[in-house]
DNA sequence: CTCAAATGGTGGAAAAGTCAACGATCAAGT
DNA sequence: ACTTGATCGTTGACTTTTCCACCATTTGAG
């Protein structure tokens, strides 16, 4: 078979060709996000994610956006401050706020969404249904591999110098 | 079908999807990547496309490494200063470098190496070999589609607010 | 040879992301 | 009611990544 290079064939490298493509990915999504706004990669899913009533409560937007504790605040804080969205107290929940979309931010998802939903259906174009369905099957089962990091074949040996 | 969903079954968010992959798979890396030595993952894949003989003159190594060419700079002065490469003028142009690895590196390389390739395999554990080819076919495909930034549904109305 | 355009590497600035500590709030048990 | 432990959001310091302007070198055309 033609596995005779060392290692470096197209099999391996997964975790490299995820990342290559992520890279490409986050880069064609900022510049057409730019073209359509003001807001950056993170602000824009926050919005989505509301736009789309997949969530409301903010940990529960910061999970399905994908973002850091940290990170939400700050670029809530900028969505706020950009009038996008309006922060209300959460009556069940003190800690936790409910956001809100301002008619800008409306304007914006109806705008851009259509845009990317565009980029998505020239994403997979190439592949047919049950190809998508494999890629699909597969990003979850190799990020549920991701999480093991015990391989250890051989421990580590300080003393090897 | 079940795409009653507004938008954001599974199918789409692919960009999303692709990057909470990447971040989980760029943290187990770093994991293992920092239990046997002191590089980081950029580093690291300097080394290893330098070790298995993908490329050895500077621009070359940092296309097959997948970097930027300031953090590639950077990266490899880092590398050099812990001993883990030797820069040569490149004698057919002057403004590359060809770069050698030293004892050390080939070291690291051997020790990681191994545990790096388990990780791998135990990453497409799941997957049969159809559906790894299928993948790697997609990821191909898509960051083909990925360069793509003019989609222009509809033009940019500035006077739409 | 000379010039112009393109490419390569460096360095700094800005942005993005990561992480830990802190006070506020909640939940559960007593 | 009270206490303990957990969750939530904010903040600030820090690291990493990205972007851009600059100079050196190469290439190709005249």
């Amino acid at each position: 078979m033609a596995k005779s290079e060392s290692a470096i064939d197209l099999g391996l490298h997964l975790p490299f060709q995820i990342a290559q493509l992520h890279s490409a990915l986050s880069a064609q999504a900022k510049v057409i996000i730019a073209q359509y706004g003001d807001l950056n990669l993170a602000q824009w899913r926050i919005v989505r994610v509301v736009a789309l009533d997949i969530a409301h409560s903010s940990t529960a937007v910061r999970t399905a956006a994908g973002l850091d504790k940290g990170q939400f605040s700050k670029m809530l804080a900028v969505l706020e401050a950009k009038g996008y969205v309006v922060v209300h107290p959460c009556p069940e929940d003190k800690r936790q706020h409910v956001l809100e979309l301002t008619d800008r931010a409306r304007r914006a998802h109806d705008r851009l969404g259509p845009v990317l939903d565009a980029r998505q259906q020239h994403l997979v174009a190439t592949l047919t249904t049950e190809e998508q369905e494999v890629v699909r099957k597969a990003i979850k089962a190799i990020a549920a591999a991701a999480t093991k990091t015990d391989f250890d074949i051989t421990p580590p040996e300080p003393e090897d110098t």
